[in-house]
DNA sequence: GGCGATTGATTTGTGTGCGATCTATATGCC
DNA sequence: GGCATATAGATCGCACACAAATCAATCGCC
């Protein structure tokens, strides 16, 4: 009626069998490989993620950054203190609504944007891969994303 | 002999263009997944990853562990002594090379595994593709990891 | 207008990640 | 054997990530 093998002896997957880890770890590797090139910058790679957000659109209070990083405001508010402590941005509040925080980019952070290119020309040099095909597999895996955040 | 828009005019691609961005809310979205499954079981995703990674072979040193799992030693260290801790894990060292610490499953962590089974099959559903999907992307994702780590 | 419920952000506590440094052990070469 | 070098872990400092709790401002509803 059952098998011979309890649960204990029969094989599991390993880690390099699973989705989940391949995407755990390629998310680290770019980590590392911005890091360098973010060092010049001052800047580590979520902050990184915060001014190309910015740089989209200025003006963003901290919940919007949120959704748009899929962020919490709690990891978002000592960050966004380190970008106004490195005067790349200011934090007002809103005074139509006092509970949000307005994110400004400042002189200097708007300055920024011109290294960002070369930033981003040398990360895509660094993949290696033609643009289509990066293109689908991000949006494969964004759908992966998509589907179970639910 | 330049553009008559100066760089800080010119638009950037967004964090939703940028595969990196794809790869590191996909991961996190796969931890946020695991998290209330894994929470039965008394482990992070990191540690589940860990115990993954021993339930296919008990007794590595830091250092395989580390290599399998692309994390550093300072990474490693304290959450094996949290395993530890969790008795599910023991750390001694390797009378053949004192520098080893060997990492070997407790019976209780040995235990574990079955649950696991669950959990993976739980992460499946949730996902809800089918196998050669999954492993396509996952190709996909591997070799722009190994590329980007040279 | 007033008051309970909601919302936006901060604070707190725990657990990663990783660079840099340190310590102990082992190895290589004379 | 003796000493420089290399290797394996541990430690320290800093920056995420997120759950849970807190606080202030606003909204909803009467």
């Amino acid at each position: 009626m059952t098998d011979t093998l309890s649960d204990d002896d029969a094989s599991l997957p390993d880690v390099t069998g699973m989705l989940c880890f391949s995407l755990y770890s390629a998310g680290h590797a770019f980590t590392q490989l911005y890091r360098p090139l973010l060092d010049e910058l001052g800047l580590t790679y979520p902050q990184y993620l915060v001014m190309v957000t910015l740089w989209n659109r200025d003006g963003q209070n901290v919940k919007e950054l949120g959704q748009a990083l899929f962020l919490d405001s709690s990891t978002l508010t000592p960050l966004l203190k380190r970008l106004d402590a490195a005067g790349l941005i200011t934090r007002t509040r809103n005074p139509k609504d006092e509970r949000e925080v307005l994110i400004h980019l400042t002189t200097k952070g708007q300055a920024l944007k011109a290294s960002a290119r070369d930033v981003m020309r040398c990360i895509e040099e660094a993949v290696g891969m033609d643009a289509d095909t990066v293109k689908a597999i991000k949006a494969s895996v964004d759908k992966i994303r998509d589907t179970i955040r639910q």
